[in-house]
DNA sequence: TTACTTTATTGATCCAGATCAGTGCGATTA
DNA sequence: TAATCGCACTGATCTGGATCAATAAAGTAA
């Protein structure tokens, strides 16, 4: 089940447009979110004959790696997806969690090639933007560029403030924001800010926050006995989101 | 004295530069490092109008704060930046260092405000870019949008790597990494990759990667011990540059 | 030059969170 | 319903780097 699919009319739109690959993007229940906000309809019509509603992929599968070749960048449609980077040794920093919406692989254009990897953290599906063709479209639509300038320029501010946490606050204060971000993000989508299901595993959430998934596992109990949260394995309700806020820092 | 004043024909035509407020793009010393590469030499003399050559800033003093109204980003044309953000409480995290022909102020795009502040390591100076100019400048530049959108692009692939450092690395590995970082970019610019002036205290240094000062300065002396490197206060030269690329992880 | 302030270094001690070592438990299969 | 298999949780111990506490050295001003 898909990690958005709560039962609400949002979801049930959802889940025909994850059938219907061709959907145009005005139609699409994404629209307020996504990159064509702000584009004029005959705009969107020469941005939608671009776009490839590629295949779904499922849980673990990646959607690109530094090994692939990069031509294009990515939406996410539905589900939901984690970026790294690796060094050489083993060790990998989950970068990010990417939901519907947002794009993934904005890294690459500088070098023309993916440094980071991308994985499907559950059943999900992109709209793949060949970066060749969008380009093109820029030079004629600057509503496009500003849009893209836009996105590039927020992920950029959220990974600074991603900084901060890595190098500056504490372990409470680090899930205590982990978890308001992910409440923010589904709100934004339309579903309930406080009962969610998280599609990524508690090695994901401490390798992305920089913890150990025992730091991580002992932090949702302590969250829970102190009435903040609910846990049901990966089904969280926020009871206390004021005190979750006053832990941020 | 400046941090990059080392006594070269490329420092001393950079002098003259530094008094020489109006001089043009294509006349600059920083062309090859700087937003103009791959533009027309019709669409310079364009971007050269709007951008604005500004005051000089001394060291310590702020380019922009988040209580500064957005209306430009910044080239740093002399000199060196740090960017910080700041929680509530008074603590602080380094989000990067930059030198010329590096960019300042990208991440305020996305909200039209400044998210981070930004302030002179040393006496500096930088090119000012009206985002709104350039923004109607790029409508009919794609080659100008293509080269922003490139730096965004640059910069978030380096933040995924502070994050991976900022996560993931030892205290030893993140000093060997800053050393070779700030050594790659004073090469870039002319200068020597194996001697050169930081313009940063070792408090920066160390806010910077997540560290203590005194752990810093522990690692600067373990460092010069092994022979790695040689210190004479802000004065550092690499003198094993193979060894410490090997700490780097 | 001296006096003073700021920054850097070094040593001693401490602790938040890592690591190590089991145990628990939900989902899947048979 | 039991067996299997990943995750998730919890307790015990350890440690890298923080913090505390002095100096020491460099910059700055008069």
């Amino acid at each position: 089940m898909s990690q958005l699919g709560n039962v609400t009319p949002l979801f049930r739109d959802l889940a025909k447009v994850e059938h219907e690959h061709n959907i145009a993007c005005e139609e699409c229940s994404l629209y307020r979110l996504c990159l064509p906000l702000g584009l004029h309809s005959d705009d969107l019509v020469q941005l939608d004959e671009i776009i490839k509603r590629s295949q779904n992929f499922s849980r673990g599968q990646a959607l690109f790696s530094t090994s692939t070749d990069f031509n294009s960048i990515f939406v996410v449609r539905s589900g939901s997806f984690k970026t790294t980077v690796s060094a050489g040794d083993g060790r990998e920093q989950v970068t990010g969690f990417y939901f519907p919406g947002e794009f993934v692989g904005l890294d690459a254009i500088y070098e023309q090639a993916y440094r980071s990897n991308a994985k499907a953290l559950e059943s999900s599906s992109v709209c793949e933007l060949p970066y060749d063709q969008l380009q093109e479209l820029g030079k004629n639509m600057p509503q496009l560029q500003m849009q893209m300038m836009s996105r590039l320029s927020k992920e950029l501010s959220g990974d600074k403030s991603l900084m901060f946490l890595l190098g500056k606050k504490t372990a409470e204060e680090k899930l205590a924001t982990f978890l308001l971000s992910i409440s923010r993000r589904f709100k934004d989508r339309g579903f309930s800010a406080n009962d969610f299901q998280l599609s990524m595993s508690r090695a994901d959430i401490a390798n992305h926050l920089g913890l150990a998934v025992e730091t991580v596992s002992r932090l949702f109990s302590r969250f829970s006995d102190d009435r903040l949260i609910e846990i049901h394995n990966k089904a969280i309700s926020i009871t206390d989101s004021e005190k979750l806020t006053s832990l941020c820092g």
